[in-house]
This record gives C-alpha cells, sequence and structure tokens, in this order.
DNA sequence: GGATCATTATGACGAATCGTCAAAAATGAC
DNA sequence: GTCATTTTTGACGATTCGTCATAATGATCC
C-alpha cells in the first residue's frame, strides 16, 4: 500500500497547499492508472472514492505538519479540501478515524522505508542497523505524524475508528512485526546471533522495537529538554541501539566492527535522496 | 513537592467523585497544615489559592482517568468542581496550562517512587532494577497521566503553558535527570560499571531512558497489539533492561545473577502496597 | 430523450468546548 | 462605614463536532 507521493509539504507545496481548494478537480494523469488499478475488483465509483481519499489524507497530513497534533480538524480538512462537510464525514466516520487513517500511512510509509533499508549490502546486524536509520529518518521526516502513530493506540481513539480501518492497522502491524521477528530469525540461522538463555525471538524483536521507538520518541519529543539536547542526535540511536544488540550478543559486537560506518554508509547509499530534504 | 493523596481513584472515590460538587469547602484537616506550610514566604491568599490548586488537579485527574485524554476540558473541570469558568481561568491559562500541571503532578509522583526505589538494599545495578520497577509501576497505576507527559512535550502545548510552570517542569526535568545520571555515577564510582570506550555517562543514562520509556509506552498504548500481548507483562521490562545493562557491562551480569529475584523483592519490599491497588 | 430510482453531496443545525471580559461580589485598608 | 483592590462570576462569540433533511448527480429502463 505503498503511497504516490509522500513528503510533499518539504518541497514547494508548504505555501500552494495554504491558498485553498488545492488539488480539488485535476484529473490529470488519473485516466492512465485507472486501467492498472481497475484491475482488481474495484469499481469505478469505488475506485474514484479512493483515490479522493489519497487527496484528502496527503492534505491532513499537510495541516498535521501545519497546525500540530491538536490543531488537526475535519473542519480545517472541509475549508481545504472542495468538498463538504458531509463528504468529509462520509470518508472518516470521525476525527479519530481520520487520524487513523493517518496513522495507515505513516506505518505503510515506514514499512517501505524497512524494505528499502532491508537492501542495504551487509551482515546481518548491519541490516539491523540500516532498518533502525530508516526509522529515525522517517521521525525526523515526519515528526508529528511519527507520535501520532502512538496516539491512535489510545483506546479512545480506537474506538472511534471505522471496523475496517482497524483490520487494515492490524494487518498492518503484523506485517512490521512479521518482518521485526524476521530479521532476528535470520540472524539466528546465519549464527550471528545466538538466543540468549530464556529470550525467545520475541522478546529479542520487542526490545529492539521498544529501543528504537523510546529512543526516537525522545528525541522528537523532548529535543528541547536538556537530556537529549546535550547529546548528538546524529548517533543517539545508533549509541543506543549499538549497546542493546551488544548485550544480546549479536555479532559482531560493536567493539569489532566500526557500525558508525555502517550508519554512514547507509545514509548515502540507500537515504541519499531522502536525507537532502531534511537540510 | 509531593501529592497529598495521589491514587484516589483505584479504591473508592470512583464513584463519589463522579457524583458531582466534590471536595469544594471542605476545610477540614487544612487548619492543622496551615501552620507548617505557611512558613515559607506564603502569603494566606497564595497558600489558599496552592490548596486550590491542588485540589483542582485531583480532580482533573480524575477526569483524566475517568474520559481519557481526549475527553478531558476544562468545561468539565469547571462542572465537577464548585467554581466557575473564570476562576479555573484564574488558575490555568489554558487547557495545555492544565496539561501541563498534570504532568508535573506525575513527574512529582514519579521522582517520589524513584526516591523509594533507591533504598533497596542491594547492589548498584539491583538499585537502578529497582528503579525501572517504580517506573513501570507507576506507568501502570497511571497509564493515562503516563502517556500524558510526552503529550506535553509537544510544541504546541509547550507554547501554551504559562511560563512560570514550564519553568517548573524544565526544573523538575533537571531533578530527574540528575538523579539517573546520578546512579551510573555511583556503579562506575563502586567499579561495578566500567565506562564503554566513547560512551559518556550521559549516554547511558539516556539509553536506560529511553529503552524503559519506549518499553512503558509501547505496553502501555499497545496492549491490544499482537506484539505485546504475546509477551508476559509482569516481566517485560525487566527482560529488556537486562540485555540493555548487559551491553553496558554493568556487573553483575544476568548470567551471574537472579535479576528476576531481585524485581520480585523490590516488589515485596519496597511496593508491597502499592501493588495491591492494582489488583 | 425522458421518467424513475439509488446513490452521493450539501450545508444548516444543535451541542460541546474554548477563551474573554464587563459586571458583581468579596476582601482588606483606613 | 467607606472606598479601593482583588477575585469571582457567567454571558458571550468563535470554533469544532457530528447529524440529517434536502438537493444534486448518476444509473437504469422505457
Amino acid at each position: 500500500m505503498p503511497s504516490k507521493r509522500e513528503f510533499p509539504q518539504h518541497e514547494l507545496s508548504q505555501h500552494l497547499e495554504a491558498s485553498a481548494k488545492a488539488g480539488c478537480p485535476q484529473g490529470g494523469l488519473k485516466g492512465l492508472l485507472d486501467l492498472s488499478l481497475a484491475k482488481m475488483g474495484l469499481t469505478k465509483s469505488e475506485q474514484k472514492k479512493a483515490d479522493r481519499e489519497e487527496e484528502l489524507v496527503d492534505l491532513a497530513v499537510s495541516i498535521l505538519n501545519q497546525d500540530g497534533f491538536a490543531g488537526m480538524s475535519l473542519e480545517k480538512l472541509t475549508a481545504k479540501s472542495c468538498y463538504s462537510k458531509g463528504t468529509i464525514y462520509n470518508h472518516f466516520s470521525s476525527k479519530e478515524d481520520c487520524l487513523s487513517a493517518l496513522c495507515i500511512r505513516a506505518i505503510s510509509s515506514i514499512m517501505v522505508f524497512f524494505k528499502r533499508a532491508l537492501e542495504f549490502n551487509g551482515n546481518s546486524r548491519e541490516k539491523a542497523v540500516a532498518v533502525h536509520y530508516a526509522y529515525q529518518l522517517y521521525a525526523r521526516m515526519q515528526p508529528t505524524l511519527f507520535m501520532a502513530v502512538l496516539s491512535s493506540k489510545a483506546p479512545g481513539v480506537r474506538e472511534k475508528t471505522s471496523v475496517e480501518r482497524v483490520q487494515v492497522m492490524d494487518a498492518l502491524e503484523f506485517e512490521i512485526n512479521t518482518f521485526s521477528d524476521q530479521m532476528f530469525r535470520d540472524a539466528v540461522a546465519d549464527g550471528s546471533l545466538i538466543l540468549p538463555a530464556h529470550l525467545s525471538i520475541e522478546t529479542l524483536s520487542f526490545s529492539n522495537w521498544a529501543m528504537s521507538f523510546g529512543t526516537n520518541a525522545l528525541a522528537t519529543s523532548a529535543v528541547e529538554a536538556k537530556a537529549v539536547s546535550r547529546l548528538d542526535p546524529n548517533t543517539l540511536l545508533l549509541q543506543n541501539i549499538s549497546i542493546l544488540l551488544d548485550g544480546m550478543n549479536w555479532h559482531p559486537l560493536s567493539k569489532d566492527w566500526d557500525y558508525q560506518k555502517t550508519w554512514q554508509r547507509v545514509e548515502q547509499e540507500i537515504f541519499a535522496d531522502d536525507i537532502q530534504l531534511i537540510k
């Protein structure tokens, strides 16, 4: 479920989008896509609806980036789109439902990043490092969206999300989960990681996630805090992950390998284009 | 800044508080406290205001626990208190300011827990484990409040918080930060922890925080998620922390010491009363 | 084309919340 | 008791939420 255009607001659309009613009818190259997309059981009207939802989520992302989490409202989305409130509520059953749609977009994008990271040419631990790089990169590119994913887990949000969307979210979570587990399975398979006593693949996979999430969340939210600002943001995650993976005894250990170098290689070889957008 | 009564909603006040206008005048044992409290430069009216703010934060916590994060509103707080909207806004300059007050309450409580945990009788790493236990215990006792602390770091919230409160928050953060650093300094001092190459006290302290926060945040928010539910919630944090501290080479390593036992001892010897409230 | 029915879009509406402010009440000084 | 200062009050306009009767659009059949 990769999205067509992911980070428009970093380029030039900031101002374009601000002038209301952007991206309304514009049936430009849609026609070309119709053939390829309509092939799996989607009627023309369903396809139209899906396209519009894509547009609306794009708009919602731009509102989120502009006005922050609390500033996001379906009222604004209505104003910014060329549709009326009723139509908006036809797509999103509630504000929370819209938030969940944003999260689905975010998780999908992260998954795409992860798969790209996995293409890094290196040993199993280096690949894991590459995936962490991807996670951190996304958190820096889309800080608000990154944090919003957590909010969407709150009970109040989940309750007000349409059942279909909850299913999609759960499916995505399962996918990303399986992906993470597989990294560890691969490492065990190639002998670079030997399962410590009493620890399962699932436990290692989760601790790996918890550390990465915790580091990115704190780095994103608490940039003004001394605890974070006193450290180097570029290598924060790498250092934390290195300690953790050393603790798992995942070879080669950080004392025997220059993961700083790996980190830089990932940046240059896989995400050179994306890192440009930040700077 | 310890709060007078911390976890009222777990006992019996759920229903009591629901019936509106709770805890209004009730000048019960206030008189007794006046003497001791009024000693540092607080006029009588300032003291009165501080007392009322304490009451209001109590009420706000109960609303938060009842209606969740999004359901919290100063309108409800007004209705539940015996004051009018103007008075409420006299205490909290905005909804976000009130949220920050809640976070100050939360962080203060966590700090109290930490100090209690530090009294655990054991080696330096066991003390660290005890502090993690305290953190996890608070997250379980006050899940919404625990997550709210993160939200209060968002720029939109910080901007709308009164300057004095921001100062208090920063001071608290510094205190908790210093506390964490000190644990590592002590460990280095007694020889159980030797600083790994190129890693500072600050880095270790932060990675320790990131792991604990990440684990607790995910365990709190994603309880329904497979990635978390498939694991044992009681030992989740201990396992993650054990891997991390092993990675730091903090002795005794987990293979040489039964930290599971330590974990249980902390529960029984330090937090026996509090763990009762959860079960 | 035109009649008929189904689907979708619209925006007015009531309710909840936000934050403000002029007027009323309380407090305190003399 | 009087006056000045501080505090409290609740009515108010603005914003947002989500709903729903009505209008517009589109599909189908004659």
